[in-house]
DNA sequence: ACATGATACGAACGGTCGTACTATTATTTG
DNA sequence: CAAATAATAGTACGACCGTTCGTATCATGT
């Protein structure tokens, strides 16, 4: 099942503990609270023996965002892969979106973390973010279009808008969740994601009712 | 215009400047960035008495996110309530969430960052979050049930949904905006909120354009 | 004009930060 | 098994952190 079963190093098996407890602290506290010398105390190693592993802070968290989003599309975005193009694909894309996390055993999602963290500070970090978010979308992007290709989609859905508004029902379900503790999170955010579905059915004239059943 | 023309005193003045140098630091570096000694350098204050204006980082924290509120509702929540209550005050209080940074002078929202910043960790300041955004949630909910009591929304609709979708529409705005850097986030944000209302309206068989007629 | 409290300063505290070095182990390789 | 290489520890550094304290200066009301 897994992709390349090679046999470890020492040094690459220490650094994937170290991003592990890397990924669940920046997702929490942020990537800037993820300091050397907190980390070396939690996986019980020294703090210059952590610091070689990566030569300065920056890259502990290019490394540590990085290694968030190899999770996300791991656990999350390729298995969706294995639905059928089209609508019934992007439905899964976004359910494992929502519940990417818990799968994943964290507590909050990183990427998120380091999404308004950046947004506005140059940097390398601030690239990588870019760089990540992008792809993310253009993957998004790329669902949205194969459904319209499917003949589920109308033909004048706007794919970006389409990713636009999806990103937006995942904030506000992260948001809902974390800070609001509302248990019905996914929920709201399913019904969004049906309502904006619906919305860019071909044949407009069928109810939303009839939407929400073609998807599931 | 001025809601209390009230001569300030020393104190009081030089404490509205640091929270002006607060507020600004904390939009673009979030809240833990906000250090004493920094923010003492921008304002030609000493530590020390930069401090004592505070008494604890954490309690700087508050009264930045605070004053960070109070501007919000100054510039851009407390005006829209001039506009006639049900969808039009809606679409008003809409525009001017996204728009009130720039009107502030600001170059990145302060309540966005805090939001994720303190989602997951338990404190005073995330408590001070919480209280902050479920008073801005309850806000939108009433506009929502007012659009309801005119009718122009069905009666079916459901404002703890409405403005689930709406701080959803908002975050993404902010992402486009910042971390695209898609100039046309705004409008994007415009076109979502069109859509978003319209699925609401009464008489439910109008086409998405006569909705989007019906608001502007 | 003076007393008094509010406001600000300067120095210092113990900590932690990121990073640079060297030395010492542990692991891999021939 | 030895040599070569990788991985980790140890120590130290200057910088900055939040906070305290004693003192000076300023603003304000009488």
């Amino acid at each position: 099942m897994s992709a390349l079963p090679t046999k470890l190093s020492k040094g690459e098996e220490t650094r994937a503990l170290i991003l592990e407890a890397a990924v669940q602290h920046a997702g929490v506290n942020g990537f800037d609270a993820l300091t050397i010398g907190l980390l070396a105390e939690q996986t019980g190693l020294s703090k210059s023996g952590l610091f070689a592993h990566f030569g300065s802070k920056e890259e502990l968290q290019i490394a540590t965002l990085d290694e968030a989003v190899r999770r996300y599309n791991e656990v999350a975005f390729i298995p969706a892969l294995k639905a059928p193009r089209g609508l019934r694909r992007l439905s899964v894309v976004f359910d494992n979106w929502l519940q990417w996390i818990e799968r994943s055993g964290l507590k909050a999602c990183p990427m998120i973390a380091a999404n308004t963290e950046f947004d506005d500070r140059p940097g390398a970090m601030r690239d990588a973010v870019v760089q990540h978010m992008q792809r993310m979308n253009h993957e998004i992007m790329r669902s949205v279009q194969m459904a319209i290709d499917t003949g589920e989609f109308d033909t004048d859905t706007d794919p970006e808008q389409f990713a636009f508004e999806l990103f937006g029902i995942i904030s506000s379900c992260y948001r809902s969740r974390n800070l609001f503790e509302d248990t019905k999170a996914n929920e709201r955010a399913r019904k969004a994601f049906d309502r904006l579905t619906s919305s860019s059915l071909a044949q407009k004239n069928s109810s939303s009712s009839v939407a929400r059943r073609a998807i599931k």
